[in-house]
DNA sequence: ATTAATCGATAGTAATACTTTTATATTTGC
DNA sequence: GCAAATATAAAAGTATTACTATCGATTAAT
């Protein structure tokens, strides 16, 4: 999968952008250095004026690449679950029994990433994080109908039907799959988040890890034939 | 209950506010209005500003009571778990039965809240919207685990305990009682989220409820005695 | 009646979230 | 190799936000 992944271009909604940043190396370094900056110092608290200063450039020219942060987080989001779709159905493709499918799929969601694909400027590790973090303000704003509409979270909704998917293969009669297969989505990242700041209130930690707790709350609920 | 409710003062970390706000006219106004105000603009563009034109006060006088808005949202959650947690002891209370407790707690906690207390100063139900939509904005921050050392979240860790609980006291055997607990919990608001803004991402409708969904998957989940 | 606390009004500061303009590079098309 | 087009940097400007400080006026407590 690494050459594969080297050469791997992750297709974003051209309304979140601009100009594609994927189209310059002023771009490439906005993505590069806005994933390294926002793990810094939150997305709250990131400018594209701190940015500019980052990457020896000015802010106007940032804002000719996107309109404003939230559209950059959405960008970065919509990057990352792009990614991981990619990577699960690369490693669910050829597996024939359900049961093993859905496993793989769990795995990949929930999985947290520990190495990043070097040649992109893309670090998947920190973009990871980021999305741990931040990933719900992207979407927990007054506009989410109307970016809805707009498709900005086509990606992620895409994951989540692919999932609920694999849930009805193994169990066909369970009536909610959508709803496990968001909650598995969301609560995973949510569990990352508890393990890093609220270690009492999950289970997980150095040798218990979301994807055990998920795997088993999945197979506890499907009856498989 | 009504009876009681009224009556009710629900205690909110000091650290919370400079002055309290139930000390005062002003104070109650402030809360109050900044519950409908939040709901009507999103936490994202409320300020202290707006809230002080709405109650016919000065956005200074307002700083007197909080510090900034965080810490306004900060405390409107806290007095919203505190409400929860309430219902909940109140309600599960003298069932004998684990079964029952458990499954009468779930309800309390993943319920849609209908109605609310008319005398108090506090609309439940505007604030149970504000909590589905900006609870995670509270503590997906940079300042979490300094947040979380001055106890700002500790009547929500309470009640993760108290479900967790009532979960082993189901079944003992079962490894991940407050994972579990805490992916009620969040996994509920998003639930509702979902179901008013991406609704092709949940089963939950106008007649599946979230309360459905977790009942179904806690106890699909542990194995009764 | 005096003092203290509370509140409203005003003003001020620094930072944010942009927009606009202009000058300077850099690329590319011929 | 040069002109034209395009991209970037720098600077300045605007409106809003998130406060802080000051100062009377009102109200409440003793």
């Amino acid at each position: 999968m690494d050459v594969l992944m080297q050469s791997l271009k992750i297709g974003v909604n051209e309304k979140l952008y601009i100009k594609d940043p994927e189209s310059s190396t002023l771009g490439k370094n906005i993505i590069e250095h806005s994933i390294l900056l926002i793990d810094e110092l939150g997305f709250d608290s990131f400018t594209f004026k701190k940015l500019g200063v980052k990457i020896n450039s000015n802010e106007s020219s940032i804002y000719r690449y996107f309109e404003n942060k939230h559209k950059l987080l959405l960008y970065l989001a919509t990057w990352y679950w792009g990614w991981v779709e990619y990577r699960m159905v690369f490693s669910t493709n050829g597996i024939d029994d359900p049961i093993k499918k859905l496993e793989k799929a769990v795995e990949v969601l929930t999985q947290n990433v520990e190495e990043d694909s070097t040649i992109s400027h893309v670090n998947e590790v920190v973009l990871n994080r980021i999305i741990i973090n931040e990933y719900s303000k992207s979407y927990l704003v007054k506009e989410v109908n109307q970016e809805d509409k707009d498709s900005f979270f086509m990606v992620c909704k895409r994951l989540v039907n692919r999932l609920s998917d694999m849930i009805s293969a193994v169990d066909e009669e369970y009536p909610y799959p959508i709803s496990l297969a968001s909650n598995v989505m969301e609560g995973s990242l949510h569990q990352y988040f508890l393990k890093e700041h609220f270690p009492t209130l999950t289970n997980c930690n150095s040798t218990i890890t979301p994807t055990e707790f998920f795997i088993d709350l999945i197979f506890r609920t499907l009856n498989k034939k």
